[in-house]
DNA sequence: TCGGACAGGATTGTTGACAAAAAAGTTGAC
DNA sequence: GTCAACTTTTTTGTCAACAATCCTGTCCGA
């Protein structure tokens, strides 16, 4: 599904992203039932383009259904969500590798000034900063990497653990912590050190693992 | 999308089934069109299931599309191919040590009891037999992890990536090699030794890579 | 009081028609 | 023969109506 800009979308391609979006965002919640009807006259979409979203969307990962009985979106229980923690660090590691072996001297810059942002973000106390650029900095990395079948699993985990990761932010020290780590990524994949840079990899995620079990029962 | 038994399936289910099971089994080749007319009419659905099922089969990866244009079995390149397997290396090593934590006695005795037959078929010279249990071991393997998130990027990676793995059966000497990898498999989790079983792990897939990289520009 | 039967309403699944867009074919000028 | 403009055909995208199924509430009998 080649994905054009705004103006050229198909009612279908419009009703899948705005209804990811809406998922990865918390304005549509786990175990939320989702009713072709409503949906169809909340967004000023047609019911068949809905329908064919939900389909897009279950397969993804991100959505149930039930013949007869209907959609709602996947609760990612606390099992899972290590389990999405799990399956990321083996295909971040791989990506990890890739980036160190084909970094140019561009993308190293390019994964600094990120760092350098991080650093004035942790400084002001942003946390929500931090963490956008954390994603950044691993989708950079992705980038980088070149490695298409891992970048597509990729996103979708990111997707399903998107709530759960959210909140690892609030653990004290984690955001200097992860600071640390992400450098030590970057630095790996500036000296194309393969090895490095997948070790750094596992124990940054290694990381977020430790911070989401700490915060274990507390959903937002 | 909760799977029933055949009486009871909506058309959008068998639609989807079929389809997938037609593209898998090479019925419909890579970059063939996938006309919803047509299709309606060759396996008897209506056109929303089609239509359906070929949305659901583009997220799995298996079909590309574009608007107005229509969709079509996305071929696979040896590119690709090689970063499925990348990718599956990293999610089968994660099964192979979950497998190795979690095993019973009576899953040892199955995984025995495959490689055994493997045994049997090798000495046949019947390389098909050979191949499906091979998939039947690893099925195996994901089965005792029980890491649903590993098992279903694993599946959706094996469909993407099966056409190119299947010429590998013919490389002389592999199949002989494959049984001893596999062996090597099973006994790491038999001994409940993590380490080892994902190294046995890699040097299986790496034996794979490089049997796809001797075949490669020989498509069947 | 409790459980089963039944009706009605809500929602999903399917169908067929029409709108929209792209592909293919035709025609005429150079 | 080539190319551009135009027309026709094919196919996809969308819509509205109807069929099928499930859920909920009510009623009645044991």
């Amino acid at each position: 599904m080649r994905m054009p800009a705004v103006e050229k979308r198909t009612e279908g391609q419009s009703a899948y992203l705005r209804l990811r979006e809406a998922i990865l965002k918390g304005e549509l919640l786990p175990g939320q039932r989702l009713v072709e009807k409503e949906l169809s006259e909340r967004y000023g979409l047609g019911r068949a383009a809905i329908r064919t979203a939900l389909a897009r969307l279950e397969q993804e990962g991100l959505v149930d259904s039930e013949p007869y009985r209907g959609a709602w979106v996947r609760a990612i229980g606390e099992e899972e969500a290590l389990e999405i923690l799990e399956a990321r660090m083996a295909l971040e590691c791989l990506v990890a590798r890739h980036a160190a072996r084909k970094a140019t001297a561009a993308d190293v810059e390019r994964l600094r000034g990120i760092l350098r942002e991080m650093e004035r973000r942790l400084a002001e106390g942003d946390l929500l900063g931090m963490s956008e650029l954390n994603r950044t900095l691993h989708q950079t990395l992705v980038d980088i990497a070149g490695h298409r079948t891992a970048a597509r699993l990729i996103e979708a985990l990111r997707a399903q653990g998107v709530r759960h990761q959210f909140r690892t932010i609030l653990v004290p020290g984690r955001a200097q912590q992860s600071l640390a780590e992400h450098r030590r990524i970057v630095e790996a994949v500036a000296a194309h050190d393969e090895a490095e840079a997948e070790r750094a990899m596992r124990a940054h995620l290694e990381g977020v693992t430790a911070a989401l079990r700490q915060t274990q029962g507390g959903l937002p």
